[in-house]
DNA sequence: AAGTGGTCTAGACCACGAG
DNA sequence: TCGTGGTCTAGACCACTTG
């Protein structure tokens, strides 16, 4: 007999979701930390109360929403963010040959800020909260190519200013210092005009074409953790992304 | 014992992974055509010579592929290319909202061209073959709003100056006529100016910003098909994508 | 009622990694 | 050598669709 709940009547939901809900909270409420090794199948269907086959069900979608990863002979683990996965992952910009470039990152300001309309809305916040903005520029290959804002519900991230100096990857700092893994974001991207401050930092003439990317970045629990707008060149650089 | 290659001393390939290419193949081939059931999973089993659980895993796969369709109740089909899916898929432009709207497309020409280096590298064209180039404008709202040059070997699309009038969605016309599903694409984007004619035609200034979105698209068998530059206004609309 | 895919189980063996 | 995840099987029952 299961150890979690078993609706008969009406099945309201299959027991390898429960499964994966109920790991997907304890690794929430820090159960393991990222990058600690989970109980291995069997145990975790004996704890359970339910068959290795659904445990392992629950962890093969968890495997593919990137919340765990998998080694045969080693075990399951909590995923982390390497600077590597997080970069690879969420850094678009690719070269002709579809090479993505190691940005370095200049962070030019950190400040608070009162947040516009927009910002509250999408990052959920009560419209009397500060927000912290780090602004920054990176660079490709030795150029400035981006301008970046980013931007972080400061009751959330207390005390990110004094962070110095600010990882290149800041998804490591999140989960590292805060907790809160980006597991997954959506973006917007539209081509501007640049401004004369944009224009002067990346190097280009005012009114030259800029990509303009609005992300909003989720935690595992499908909470809005972070917006950032970044302002690329794209002269030799395009954003590529793989539509499946 | 099954009737698909066997190999023991190094086991090359998992069954249920040689159960899906073999299907994937015959699909290809045309045993059952898009939308066609495929035979249930117990006799393709019986077929192949293998447990049921290994055709469900190597179906389970060409499902989050996309390649078939599974109804509870109902079978399993080829994946068929609705005007909706062929939309909601790869069309990435959304409102403020990241509602999609519905394009309408106005041909302006189609033609036969020789190709550039590029796509000939792309498309993987010999040098000598012609391209025929469909050119056309996409209105979102009664707004002009996309420029769009469609590119494909004129040897693989036999006629298609001919196909009046051209669907909105392409893709169900390879699909139906020429007999390729499009299922996956790499996209290139980047910012760049409006020169004088995609001006003109989508009514804005010239050198106003514009997203060109480079698009190469995959057959199922992952042979490049289909090459288009798409220019689009993202005054109004973004171009939207998650990120997981 | 019959047939389909969806879930769940139990057990076997294989491949990999570490001691 | 041992423990892990990866593959494969066989069988049971559930949920949905159609006749």
């Amino acid at each position: 007999m299961s150890n979690l709940e078993r609706e008969n009547s009406p099945r309201f939901q299959p027991l390898y979701q429960q499964v994966k809900e109920h790991l997907i909270r304890q690794i929430v409420d820090g159960r393991w930390a990222p990058g600690a090794p989970l109980p291995s199948e069997a145990q975790l269907g004996t704890e359970l109360g339910v068959s290795q086959g659904t445990v392992r069900k629950a962890l093969d979608e968890m495997t593919a929403e990137k919340v765990v990863v998998r080694r045969q002979g080693r075990g399951t683990f909590v995923a982390e963010h390497s600077q590597e996965q997080a970069l690879f992952h969420f850094f678009r910009l690719a070269d002709e040959a579809g090479v993505t470039p190691i940005p370095a990152s200049e962070v030019l300001s950190v400040k608070d800020i009162n947040p516009n309309a927009r910002v509250v809305e999408l990052l959920k916040l009560s419209s009397t909260e500060l927000v912290t903005q780090i602004s920054r520029v990176r660079s490709l290959s030795g150029q400035p190519s981006v301008y970046e804002d980013v931007l972080l519900s400061k009751a959330l991230f207390p005390g990110i200013e004094a962070q110095q100096p600010l990882p290149n990857t800041l998804y490591t700092l999140y989960q590292m210092h805060y907790g809160f893994s980006v597991l997954k974001a959506r973006e917007r991207v539209r081509a501007v005009s640049a401004n004369a401050r944009y224009a002067e930092i990346l190097g280009i003439d005012e009114g030259a074409p800029l990509l303009e990317v609005e992300r909003l970045a989720f935690t595992i629990d499908g909470n809005p953790i972070e917006l950032r707008y970044s302002y690329c060149n794209t002269e030799k650089f395009a954003y590529q992304v793989e539509l499946t």
